[in-house]
DNA sequence: CCTTTCTGCGTATGTCGTACGCTGTTATGC
DNA sequence: GCATAACAGCGTACGACATACGCAGAAAGG
């Protein structure tokens, strides 16, 4: 029976073990010049700044005063540089929710919350995710949010299960107003004109016959109005909410 | 007042048009020796059998027999041909729903039949989406998302904004299982093993009295077992279909 | 038949991630 | 004080990729 240690499951990146402060520095060999934390943050600031498209390796060294591969001392792939990037990102979670919060106030400012994170840093929707979140603050996020339902009569794995499609929900629509945007902007068109743009180019291609019901939406002017993004946002919100509701009541009976 | 054309709005890229059928053969050149129907059905082959990441533009020409840049003459750019296979691999939308079919019963069908296709098509979750829908396929499935709301009392827009939250919650929960799926296949790990290999990550990371309701969550064994996805995405769904049971109803009044 | 217009595609360019190995630095064990 | 081990920085190189450009040959109109 040999020892046991306990790097059990899966092998865990070791730049996100560092992340968690499970790492010290080696005793021998020259300091560092730089930090994981440092490369994260010049990586964020590029894609603040010129878009996840723009966070290259080089680009990242080079902003730092560095040579490409010097990064690779830090972090094991760029793969792994993401992972943190997305990590510092979102940056810490709104905090557990204020005393005497219902569960549908507390999840509310919750969702808008990553609303608000995802309508500043758009880039972090188009980071590919490889797996389910273990860096430090993505848990604190669901800490906060599992928080919510602490006075709920739900099962554990319901309260995961409302998460998941919370926070899945505000990425979905972060990401379709974000695309409308982006898109915009590489056509050169007007914000405002996006939508009724996108209508017109409908009414082109579909024939009324057989697409009876589009063109009934289109004729209503639905696409011809930019709605105020944070109504449609607000809509969906309220409709995920009360079917949750549903469930909290009949938990509760 | 010059005659004003119809080429109102953005440009459509001509392949789309074509999808269409608003292109035809010019009069004089050689005949071409591919199509692009072809050519997109061989990227989705490719995509089917070795992931989107091995589409490439000299990998699908390969499949063709035909040299890299000949795909050009079809295809304005890689970002067309992704367009073109997401139509194309979505395949034609369920139908309208069958007579007598309330709308919620409809909806239940076009949601799992979206479900169905990102079961087996999953490289459509990782294509770049670039705009709102403009290929056939994908309109199609909006008509006919659109037809199970006939009946009801909502708004045109509403109509529209209960789709966007059905289609995102279909695509988030199937980025979420083939995540993890992904994720367990690189690390080597048993689709089986996965969850339960997670939750021993997780508790291995957090601090029990940091993150309290997520231990909690781990201690009640809601990451050990492996759970149906399918009922996952039943929960989600109803839970969805509740949300929007309560504005139907309210508009009916 | 000649010109126009198109197809197929070879070549070349620039960008990217990253494997490999060399050089110089630092702290430890003697 | 010195050898040595462990490490930091990074120059070079490789393979994959999207794609701009331009040339050769094919098909149709005049």
């Amino acid at each position: 029976m040999a020892a046991q240690t306990d790097d059990s499951g899966p092998t865990i990146p070791a730049a996100i073990e560092s992340a968690w402060g499970l790492r010290e520095r080696p005793p021998k060999g020259p300091r560092p010049g730089m930090s994981v934390p440092a490369i994260v943050d010049t990586a964020v600031r590029v894609a603040d700044a010129d878009g996840l498209a723009a966070v290259s390796m080089s680009r990242v060294a080079k902003e730092l005063g560095a040579a490409t591969m010097a990064l690779y001392r830090y972090v094991g792939s760029k793969d792994e540089l993401l992972m943190l990037m997305v990590d510092t990102g979102y940056g810490p979670s709104p905090g557990p929710p204020p005393p005497d919060t219902d569960w549908r106030a507390g999840l509310t400012r919750w969702a808008w919350a990553e609303h608000e994170v995802l309508r500043h840093r758009g880039w972090l929707l188009h980071v590919p995710i490889t797996g389910p979140p273990i860096t430090p603050q993505q848990l604190g996020w669901m800490e906060d949010g599992l928080r919510c339902l602490d006075g709920t009569a739900l099962g554990e794995g319901e309260k995961m299960s409302v998460l998941l499609l919370l926070t899945g929900y505000v990425r979905n629509e972060a990401t379709l107003t974000s695309q409308v945007a982006e898109g915009g902007r590489a056509a050169g068109v007007e914000p405002s004109e996006m939508m009724p743009a996108y209508g017109r180019t409908v009414a082109r291609l579909i024939d009324p016959a057989r697409f009876p019901a589009l063109h009934r939406v289109l004729t209503a002017g639905v696409l011809s109005q930019d709605d105020d993004p944070d109504d449609e946002f607000a809509f969906g919100l309220d409709r995920i909410l009360d079917g949750i509701e549903a469930l909290v009541r009949r938990r509760a009976a």
